[in-house]
DNA sequence: GCCAACGTTGGC
DNA sequence: GCCAACGTTGGC
């Protein structure tokens, strides 16, 4: 199977990329995920050395922010079950969980976050989910055409 | 803080 | 299975 490229959205406020810097073995995993879709995407489709772009969301100016890479293939989202968890769903149960999670390990923090407005200034990213009207899927596939041209621009000097 | 665009829930 | 009401996301 070929490597798949994705998008992961966190709230910095919450959950930022330096949060995941810090973390032992820079490795976390990523849980309270509540949307179909986007668990589904982890759910069946995320394998491990599948890379990822880190977005700040709600942030100012949301950006891309980094990369990481997944270490951990699908496995049930315990905070589900956990009552005090603010992502406890009553719904989910150890024998059929509803809600699933992988662990990724950061790749790179990016010396300078690439802003939205800077990704929409760029043609090959057209039709990155990310810039569609009305988007806000929280885990989305990127294309490695996509992925490549943001490592690009990361890369490039100031 | 506003609000447009989505997603989910629940009555019928 | 429709759809109105409600809740959430996330840029601005």
């Amino acid at each position: 199977m070929a490597k798949k490229y994705w998008l992961m959205k966190t709230e910095p406020s919450s959950y930022s990329i330096t949060d995941l810097a810090n973390e032992k073995k820079q490795t976390t995993c990523w849980d309270g995920v509540r949307n179909y879709q986007a668990r589904n995407f982890m759910r069946d489709e995320m394998k491990i050395g599948d890379s990822v772009l880190l977005y700040h969301s709600n942030a100012k100016p949301p950006a891309v922010v980094g990369t990481a890479v997944i270490v951990r293939e699908s496995y049930p989202d315990f905070t589900a079950w956990d009552k005090n968890s603010k992502y406890f769903d009553p719904k989910s149960s150890q024998t059929e969980p509803r809600w699933f999670m992988v662990d990724i390990q950061l790749d790179q923090t990016f010396a300078e976050p690439i802003a939205l407005d800077a990704l929409r200034e760029v043609k090959a990213l057209d039709d990155m989910v990310l810039l569609q009207k009305g988007s806000r899927l929280s885990v989305q596939p990127v294309r490695k055409k996509e992925f490549d041209t943001i490592l690009k621009l990361a890369g490039r000097k100031k």
